[in-house]
Order: C-alpha cells, then sequence, then structure tokens
DNA sequence: CCTACCGATCGGTAGG
DNA sequence: CCTACCGATCGGTAGG
C-alpha cells in the first residue's frame, strides 16, 4: 500500500535510471522499460512525454543537485582544503544518494537532444570552473603545490568518478571510507615522505 | 594511392572506433559506418562478419596491448616505483597511439556478447590485479604508503582515464606532459608538505 | 561492390 | 491502462 503513493512517473525514472545505466540509453527500448514496470510501452505514454524526457530529467537532476552543493560550499567553507575535502564529500554524498542515475549524468547525456545538450554542458562547466577556482586558490595561497589547476581538477574528478563505476555495496569498505582514503591519496599523495 | 594499400577492413575497423566512441556501439548503425567509408552497408559484410566483431576487435586488440605492456614492465623494472611509474606512462602511450578505439575498451565493451563479454572482463581483471600487485609490493618495502591497494590502484587507472575522455590535442599541453603532471600529484599529492 | 529485400524491432500515436 | 497499429530503421542475406 505504501508503494501505491510513489508516483508512477517516479517508479519509471527510477527504472528508466536503472536500464540506463546497466544497457546505456541507446541500447534500452521503451519496451523494456514498460516491462520493468509491468505496463505496456504504449501506457507509459500516460506518464511521459518521451525517451528523451527521462534521460533529460535525469541528468538535470543531477547537474542542478552538483551545483547546489558547490554553491553552499563556497559560502560555508573558508579555506580552499576545506572548501575542497567537503567538495570531494559532497561529491560522493551526491553520486551515492541516487547511484543509478549518477551513470546517465557521466555517460549517457551526449544522447541529449539539442538545445539541452548544449544546455547540460554549459551546467557541467560551470561545475567544473568552480572546482578549478578552488584549486587556483589554494595554489594562489601557496597551501596547494603549483600544479596545473585543470590537470589537478580532472584528475580529483576521474578519481571520485570510479567509484561510482566500479563500487558494488557490501562488497568491500563503505563509501565513506573509500571516499576519506581517496581524499588522502589526492592530497598526500602515493608515495611516503 | 598510398591510401589504396591500406586493407579495407582496417579502414572500416578505424572509422567503426570513432563512430563507437562518438555515438556509442548501440546509436551507431552499419548504415552510419557504411556512409563513414562510402560504401553501401551490405558491401561492408564482404569485409567483416558482423557489427559485434569490430567492437569485439577493438575491444581485445585494446586488452592485449595493455597486457603486453605491463608483463614487459614487470621483467624490465626492479622496484614498484620504477615499475608504476613506468605502468603509467605505458598506459598512456597505449591510450594515445589509439585514441579513438580506447573509449570502446573502456566504455563499450559492455555490448559484447557472451562468450566473449566474460573473456574480456577476464583480461581486464588480469590487468588490474598485476597493477593492484605492483602497489601492494611498494607498500611492503615501505616506499608506498600504508594504503588500500585496490582503492590505490582504481584511482591511478581512473585519473589516467580522464585524459582520453576529456583532452583534446593541441587545445592544451602535450599528452607526455599532462602525464608527468599526473603522476607527480599522485605519487607527492596535491598539499604541500 | 551493388540492388533488392528480409523479419524484427524501434519510438510513438489513435482510439477507446 | 489496453489493443491495434504506424512509418522508420535496424543488422544482415540473396543473388548477381
Amino acid at each position: 500500500m505504501a508503494e501505491a503513493d510513489i508516483p508512477k512517473k517516479q517508479v519509471i525514472m527510477e527504472a528508466a535510471a536503472r536500464l540506463f545505466r546497466d544497457r546505456g540509453y541507446s541500447a534500452t527500448s521503451m519496451r523494456d522499460l514498460a516491462k520493468a514496470v509491468h505496463l505496456q510501452a504504449s501506457s507509459l505514454y500516460n506518464h511521459i512525454n518521451s525517451k528523451q524526457e527521462l534521460l533529460r530529467e535525469i541528468c538535470f537532476q543531477n547537474a542542478n543537485h552538483f551545483l547546489a552543493g558547490i554553491e553552499n560550499i563556497e559560502k560555508e567553507y573558508a579555506t580552499p582544503a576545506e572548501q575542497l575535502e567537503q567538495l570531494i564529500q559532497h561529491h560522493l554524498i551526491v553520486a551515492t544518494s541516487d547511484a543509478t542515475s549518477i551513470t546517465s549524468f557521466n555517460d549517457e547525456w551526449r544522447h541529449l537532444e539539442e538545445p539541452y545538450l548544449t544546455e547540460f554542458v554549459q551546467l557541467r562547466k560551470r561545475y567544473e570552473n568552480r572546482f578549478r577556482a578552488i584549486i587556483q586558490a589554494g595554489i594562489d595561497q601557496g597551501i596547494f603545490r603549483d600544479a596545473d589547476p585543470t590537470i589537478a581538477m580532472y584528475t580529483v574528478l576521474s578519481s571520485l568518478r570510479w567509484i561510482y563505476d566500479w563500487y558494488r555495496p557490501n562488497r568491500s569498505k563503505s563509501v565513506a571510507i573509500i571516499g576519506q582514503e581517496v581524499s588522502k591519496l589526492l592530497l598526500s599523495g602515493l608515495k611516503k615522505t
């Protein structure tokens, strides 16, 4: 009975996110999706407008989630070192709170059609710019090494990505602990000093 | 005339790698591919057996390339620190020497059909195991910090991945220099000591 | 290497 | 929410 209260559209969205993650957007058919929610393919269209709409909402939901976090961290924390540490933590929280849909945000967005494709790329760029600015501030203040801020940013972001690409719950440590270890690795390096 | 000597199958394979990278395996049709090599779709089958075959050969070619390198490095270099540094360099060389097909190795392999899917996953696992063993050896010898070797391995591998995901030639530094900076970042960390 | 064509499947609509 | 169905496109084959 409790399940009956979840809007059907949300149920469809979650099933879509899972299929997009497991097979990719293009390899997922509306008939696959219909079967996953125990409907006929045509009945899906009483709740959604198109396959594109599903991808679009999944991608932008995540993009906005990431951006809201970084803006908050810029206000709440003063030093670049704190901001970066919080950013890493926030990135992992967003990614693991909606672990199935993050793959679309990472990989399937390229199947977005215009004008949404352009808009999405701009949102992502904004996130990257803010991320880079924090690293740049750390370098300017002498807290971080004199690294290339773009390279450092992508290295950090990529390191966070493997966690939801390869991580499988209850197979190993918790995401929080993995996140801490990745943070330490990125900030202090692998070599002993 | 020089181009006439390149086997048609190779031309098709390279065009396929580019399309799989740009649109993904599922979203690439044999008619797209045919157009790219100025043929009718049906004519492709005089040179190849199936769409699957193209993906399979692209994926396994890269997998074998990566594995051959790591076996060689294990023999040629003695210390884990040297081996890791060489491994990072080798990974980047493989990735950039065939930059278009590396995306299939990274992302499109999941569209492989059995039994090749299982075989591919095993090859990749073997690469990861050897990579992890080198990090483990460095920890045992006291050269590396007491990190989780699996986490360290994935962090390193992911950091290498962004270079061919995001890097665009002549927009910035060379791959060699980017690789050096990423290496330094991973080994020494972002924070000043 | 082409024309002609196969059955299967695609996203989506009409109409109830 | 269903049945019935649309035109388009899919990977691939036959036959020359």
